[in-house]
Parts: C-alpha cells; structure tokens; sequence
DNA sequence: GAAAAGTTGGTTCA
DNA sequence: TGAACCAACTTTTC
C-alpha cells in the first residue's frame, strides 16, 4: 500500500495564491497541506535587511495566511536556519513531499541544494516549479548556446526565438487540502506573526508602500485601468521627482516577494497592446520593464562573480576610490547637493526611488563624481530597498558605473539641473529635506550660492544647518571621466594581450540546482 | 570596415 | 522648446 500524501508548501518568495504551480501541485491527491514560512535568522539583522523591506514581508505574511485561511487551509512561521528547521518538521509530520518555488539567487540556489539533498536522505520527493520569472532561465541558457546574452538586443532576439512567456497557472481551488491536525501544535511555530520589534529591529518601518497579494493586485488592476496610459508608457520620459503620486507602477516590491506574479503581469499587459493598435515598445514600454527584470536574471544567474567586479567576466575593472567620508556623507544625505540628499532620504523613509532617481545617486557615487565602488552602493540599496532585488540590483550598479551594459561613462548626470529639468520649484527636495523649503526656487537646487542674507531669510545656513557641497561637480566629473576612459584603455591592453573571454569562459557556473 | 544605435546627458544658443 | 555641439564608449547593423 502506497503512503499517504501528505505536502510540504515551504513559501519562500511567490507570497500569493494566484500564479502558483507548487501550491496546485502540493495539494493535488494529498491527504494534508502544510503551508510554511521559515523566518532565516541570516536575513533579520538591520545591517543586512532594513525595517521597511522585513514590515513588507511581514505584511505580505500576514496576507497569505488570510487568503489560505479563507480556502481552508493556513500557514505556520517557523524561524530558524532552513536546513535545521525543515528536516525536524518533515519528521514530525511525516511529509512524503516537498514543494517550492525555483529561486536562483546564490544564497538561496545554496541553500536549496542542501535542503534537497537532505530531503532525498529522508525519501521525501521534491517538486521546485519555476514561478518567479517569465522563463526557465535555465532553458533561456540552453538556447543561447549555454552562455547568457550580454546585452538587451541580444537578449531580445533570444526571445524572439523562444516566443512568448507562459500563460500563468490556473486558480487555486476554493477549497484547499486541509493542514494536518498537529500543524499549529509543533514546538518553534508562531501563533501570531511576529512583529520588528520580535524579531529584534529596534527601528521602525517608515514606509508608506505596505505589502500583501491583495494590495498588489489592486495595485496593478488601479494602475493598468487606464490602458492609455499603459500604452503610451516609456519609461524615460517618467518623472523621477513624482512622489505623490510616483510616475512608475510601484510594483516592484510585489515583484521582489512574489506577492505579485511577473507572468500574470505580463499578460495584462499584452492584452492591453493587442487592444490597442498604438503602444510602446521594448525596451522602454512597461512590458519591456519586466524584460529588463527577466534579462538581469538571466545574465546574473549565469555569470560568474555577478555581484563582484573581480573574477566577474563582463565588469569592467576600475581603479575605484576608497574613500569613507565620501561614502558616509552620500548614504546619509550629506553630500550637500540638495537633488542628491533628497533622494537618499526618500530611500531610506520610504525604501523605495523612482528608477531615474536611482540612476542620479548611482551617477554621483561612482563614476559621476564620488568615484567610489559600486558594490558599496549596491550594498545600501540591498540594505534599504523594498524590492531590493539581488539579480536586478547588481545589474544596474554595474549599468550605472558603467562597468558592464553601459558604456557612454562620458554621459554624467548632473547633480542639479537633472532634477531641475522636472522639477524646477524643487518640490520633491522641499519635501524630503524641509531643512531647506524655505529656499526659493531660484536656489533650491545650490544653496550655497545663495547670499548671507538669502540663507538667513530661508532660515537655513549653509555649512551649518545643511553641509556645504563635498565636491565641486565640475572638476570631480572631468576627473573621473578622465579616470574611466584610463581604465577602460588599460582593460583593452589586457583585453587584447589576454583575448576576450570564450563563450566557453563564460559559460554559466551551476547554480539552477 | 564604416555607420548607426544604444531604455533615460549636459550646455549653449536661437 | 528644440537643434547643434560637446567628446567619444561598445555593440549592432549594413
């Protein structure tokens, strides 16, 4: 006589009920569904994870047990190290099989492997469906003849070939296998989720951007109900000084957790373009976006060093500055460039930029003006961003500091008239750095030009009450530029004498599991 | 091998 | 507001 089925769903990312084949395939012919969610002590500390992007989760928790609940079924927080976690519960439950999601970001790919490896050792069988992306990135790979595409058009004819992503998975049914009787009795399991505070964060969230499968898909069906706009989208004539409301969809957060699928999105999206004869196009349309999200997936899942610049294949290699103060002084809103500070503040309250914002504090930090590395930028995004996303983050610090993707190092962003451009009352620094709203609109953007008595009438002094500029911008972007088209020779010196890498250099390391 | 393109530059001048 | 110019990278297209 055959065992009885009886399903581990292990939630990781993919936070919803719609678009999700391991739920389907868990409860399909299984005695009882556990629904789980392991709180990784390696993810909870503020250095590593900010407050806003663990309440997001939070939230989104919170959410998914209230959708299973409302289908019969639930869901447990357990927290500890996966590894030790799960084979303890899948003993005391007698799971016979184990469901997740694909994930293939290097810690997770690592961590999956083991917890594979250790399910097979307990004859448990295990199911990791691919739901995060658009593609098996692993076959996106496989037809690109085994190394990734290194750039957007090629990675767009890559599509070309493999056609359209897959329709997304049908609905869960309105009645879901039931948890097993001793589900909310086992030892470590949290009655009630946790809050910051529980889990040790002394900071509160700030954000006003709150998590859940249900806000997503409200949040998608609002923004995409007017398909003129989604039509007509093109993402670099947005308005990265719209903050109330944004002049992107905000749905990055949702993408990042899962609590919104990539494939359900898509396929709104077409069917508004089949609808209309006139819509833009990839790369800058809004189905394009989620082409960026899916290119940087396959490029980052497949590169080795992805989130370093040494030993990494496609990085430029830069002699970066090391140089604290500058640092400090840009993760703090502190570089005394209004447009700047500004924007760091609004990441670190709301965890959340618009992606032309991103790219002005990118600009400034590294090859801009600062000069200083990439990764330590990357890390404070990584840190402070809601939908800071490993694959996608690392992409566009290496695009920004023009060390792979990009490379027109000689288009620098301003530090004052980019922002202007969109904002020349300076609304949006008025209201992230109020130490300066009384500054007219004349000087909003360079108080330190103003006079003595104009910083006194505006009630703010320069050097006192807001720091003068670290940098002047115009001698700090000419020497950089001048430093970059240097490191870019003396990468063609060593390009030349070494040969580019062979596709066979770059093949893909394993890391799909 | 030359010309055009590359999701999102800045400044100046009419 | 838009065109000309700045200085000049790699990849794609012809």
């Amino acid at each position: 006589m055959t065992k009885q089925k009886r399903s581990l769903l292990w939630f990781r990312k993919g936070l919803r009920l719609h678009d999700n084949p391991a739920l389907l395939s868990s409860c399909d012919g299984a005695k009882y569904l556990y629904p789980i969610f392991v709180l990784d002590p390696w993810f909870l500390t503020a250095d590593r994870v900010g407050p806003n992007r663990i309440q997001f989760l939070l939230e989104s928790l919170e959410d998914l047990k209230h959708s299973l609940q409302a289908r019969g079924s639930d869901l447990v927080v357990l927290k500890g190290k996966p590894l030790e976690v799960l084979p303890t519960i899948w003993k005391t439950w007698g799971i016979t099989h184990l469901y997740f999601e694909k994930d293939t970001e290097p810690y997770a790919n690592e961590r999956d492997g083991q917890v594979r490896q250790a399910a097979a050792k307990a004859n448990i069988e295990v199911e990791t469906p691919v739901s995060h992306t658009l593609y098996d990135l692993e076959m996106l790979i496989e037809k690109n003849g085994g190394a990734p595409p290194d750039s957007m058009k090629a990675f767009e004819s890559l599509l070309g070939k493999v056609g359209l992503p897959a329709a997304p998975a049908e609905d869960p049914p309105e009645k879901l296998t039931a948890p097993g009787p001793e589900l909310k009795k086992t030892t470590g399991v949290y009655d009630s989720l946790p809050s910051l505070k529980d889990l040790g964060y002394k900071d509160e969230a700030t954000s006003s951007i709150h998590g859940g499968e249900t806000n997503a898909l409200s949040r998608m069906s609002e923004w995409m109900a007017d398909k003129q706009r989604v039509a007509e989208f093109e993402k670099p004539k947005g308005n990265p000084a719209a903050f109330d409301p944004p002049a992107t969809t905000v749905l990055s957060p949702f993408l990042k957790f899962g609590c919104l699928s990539a494939r359900l999105f898509h396929a709104k999206i077409a069917q508004i373009e089949k609808e209309k004869n006139n819509h833009t196009k990839p790369p800058v349309s809004l189905r394009g976006q989620l082409l960026w999200r899916e290119f940087f997936y396959t490029v980052g899942g497949a590169t080795k060093n992805f989130d370093k610049m040494e030993g990494n294949p496609i990085c430029r290699q830069i002699d970066w500055d090391q140089n604290d103060e500058f640092f400090k002084a840009w993760e703090e809103s502190r570089t005394g460039y209004p447009w700047i500070d500004a924007i760091m503040m609004q990441l670190n309250k709301e965890g959340w930029m618009h992606h032309l914002a991103r790219h002005a504090v990118a600009c400034f930090l590294t090859r801009g003006d600062l000069y200083q590395h990439w990764e330590k930028g990357r890390d404070t995004f990584d840190r402070l961003l809601i939908d800071g996303d490993w694959h996608v983050n690392n992409g566009n610090w290496m695009w920004l500091s023009a060390s792979a993707f990009f490379h027109q190092f000689f288009r620098v962003y301003s530090p004052v008239s980019f922002g202007k451009k969109y904002d020349k009352n300076g609304d949006f620094i008025r209201h992230f750095l109020p130490v300066l709203k009384d500054f007219p609109a004349a000087h909003i953007y360079e108080p330190w030009k103003a006079s003595e008595k104009a910083q006194k009438e505006a009630n703010c002094i320069i050097g006192k009450d807001y720091p003068k500029p670290i940098v002047d911008h115009n001698e700090a972007s000419s020497s950089c530029k001048d430093r970059m088209k240097a490191a870019y020779d003396a990468g063609k010196e060593t390009r030349k004498r070494e040969g580019a890498p062979s596709p066979q250099a770059r093949k893909a390391p394993k890391i799909y599991g």
